[in-house]
RNA sequence: GGGGCGUUAGCUCAGAGGUAGAGCAUUCGGCUUUUAACCGACUGGUCGUAGGUUCGAUCCCUACACGCCCCA
């Protein structure tokens, strides 16, 4: 056993396998037949008003377990404290309370390792709630040194390659994965309560679509044939719709084969959600209702702290297009030519953005848009009426078709969700994904490809419809204030370890 | 892809062209109500990797790796 050694090996870990050696000795060193009865929080909770002495006529007698966070040895006896999921529970270890030479034991165990305690509950003279230990188990032999007690662990990278290090010493990191359920959990329940069905559509694509992006590719041997990771269920979904399910939702996994940084990992996690007989106001109204009652029920306000400032979540959201966007945040431009592919050229290449033969004004506007506008909109905002050369799927607004009914909502200067009137014109959708794939031919890889499937769905009809995209990391980075989305995944992308 | 910063003991961090430092942890001893427990003694290093400059490099230079931040 002992001659597995890891690469890192080193004199505390040496010494920690050598009283692993001895356990093993004398019988089962991973035992599994100790139960506990309780939990730090649950006991805190229930005896907060219990004093010393209450607590010594009740008699309590409980089961504790979890990692040794804290050990200090006062001669004959000792103070231990456990960490399970809830929180720490203090145990007092006296040498002539527990059985012959389970004291000594416990001395050469390590803080880390995972025990497992039965006692009497008591408060110390300070008034913290304890048990003391009439029996105290070692569980499991941690191998591995835990990060120094006062500062912990701080190391950026090694927070996130072993994320189990991070979440065993930060409350805070712990704090923020709970509060990521939570968010997912509420809205699953938003959206349950409005009737909508969850589903689960294919991660693996014969044809990518629903986004414009690159994706990643694999290979499927049996079949032999080429595979795409989805970057984003969008066209399953309004299936699902054409299928009369009417009301679906899909929180999961998008790959997009991008450039990795503070906003971006390349697998995310999207809220999708699509309505029938609804259209992209509903949406709009519907993303506010979400969002009001999210941070209500999860910080119990709806101001929201973020990297110092604060955003206000309870307040209807501002509605602009983004011809309004770029007018206010570009005053001196002349909005009477903001359509005129000239003019519009012309403001890019002042502004240092790059123009492609193949962009129309609707591509070139959004440019400005992106440049100019975006990382203003720090409050949250609704900004509508993206122009239809860059939205495939949306539906064209019925009085002014060079824009779309669709909406982006930004918050912080970030794009947290994208929702729209679902185009469901099939012939108007063919010639949609006929014009990206003249850009795929001119060279841009993030155009659509045609999918002549869902053409072949939406001639069966699909109802009139709108949808909404999104971004739960984003979000989650929103609400729990973490300036990295690595921050608020588990395991963020890295490049790979190298063990030597 | 470009720029800036970083990489020293298990962890958190100092350091200076001339024998590598602290605190915590570890090890040993003491201590029966501690709270970053305390007291005493000891131990622990390929200074990210590879080259170069130099009598001498962990320090200066170059490249690379990994990370963080900013930009595209």
């Amino acid at each position: 056993m002992s001659n597995d050694k890891q690469p890192d090996e080193n004199k505390l870990i040496a010494e920690r396998r050598g009283k692993l050696d001895a356990l093993r000795a004398e019988g089962n060193a991973y035992p599994n037949d100790f139960r506990r009865n309780a939990v730090a929080e649950e006991l805190h909770q229930t005896f907060e008003s219990h004093d010393n002495e209450a607590l010594h006529e009740e008699s309590v007698e409980v089961s504790v377990s979890g990692r040794m966070m804290v050990k200090r040895v006062m001669g004959k006896a000792s103070f231990v404290k456990l960490q399970d999921r809830t929180g720490q529970i203090q145990l007092r270890l006296e040498r002539d309370r527990l059985p012959e030479g389970v004291y000594q034991a416990f001395k050469k165990w390590d803080v880390g390792d995972i025990v497992g305690a039965t006692g009497k509950l008591f408060r110390t003279q300070t008034g913290e709630l304890t048990v003391m230990a009439d029996v105290v188990r070692l569980l499991t032999k941690s191998l591995r040194p835990l990060p120094e007690k006062f500062h912990g662990l701080s190391d950026q990278e090694t927070r996130y390659r072993q994320r189990y290090v991070d979440l065993i010493i930060n409350e805070s990191s712990r704090n923020v994965f709970r509060m990521r359920s939570q968010i997912i959990t509420y809205m699953r329940s938003f959206l349950e309560a409005a009737d909508f069905l969850e589903v689960e559509t294919p991660m693996m694509q014969v044809t990518p679509g629903g986004a414009l992006a690159r994706p990643f590719t694999t290979h499927h041997n049996a079949l032999d044939m080429q595979l795409y990771l989805r970057i984003a269920p969008e066209l399953n979904l309004k299936r699902l719709i054409v299928g009369g399910f009417e009301r679906v939702y899909e929180i999961n996994r998008n790959f997009r084969n991008e450039g990795v940084s503070t906003q971006h990992n390349p697998e995310f996690t999207m809220l999708e959600a699509y309505r029938a007989y609804a259209d992209y106001n509903d949406w709009m109204d519907m993303t506010e209702a979400m969002l009001h009652g999210m941070t209500e029920a999860i910080l119990g306000t709806t101001r929201v702290n973020y990297q110092g400032d604060e955003y206000d979540f309870g307040q209807p959201f501002r509605r602009i297009t983004v011809e309004e966007a770029i007018a206010a945040y570009n005053p001196n431009l002349d909005m009477s030519r903001i359509r005129e592919r000239d003019y519009l050229v012309e403001i890019c290449t002042k502004l240092d953005i790059a123009v492609k033969d193949g962009d129309g004004p609707g591509k070139l506007q959004t440019d400005i848009f992106d440049a100019t506008c975006e990382d203003k909109l720090r409050e949250p905002i609704f900004i509508t009426h993206y122009p239809t050369e860059v939205s495939p799927l949306s539906r064209a607004n019925d009085t002014d078709p060079f824009v779309t009914d669709r909406f982006e909502l930004f918050i912080t200067g970030r794009e947290i969700a994208n929702g729209f009137s679902e185009l469901n014109d099939p012939e108007t959708q063919a010639a949609r994904f006929r014009a990206q794939a003249e850009y795929r031919e001119a060279g841009d890889d993030e155009a659509m490809a045609y999918d002549h499937d869902y053409i072949r769905a939406l001639e069966y009809g699909m109802p009139p419809t709108a949808g909404i995209g999104v971004g739960v990391d984003r979000l989650v980075m929103l609400l729990t204030d973490s300036p990295s989305i690595r921050d608020v995944l588990l395991f963020p992308h890295m490049r790979p370890e190298v063990f030597d």
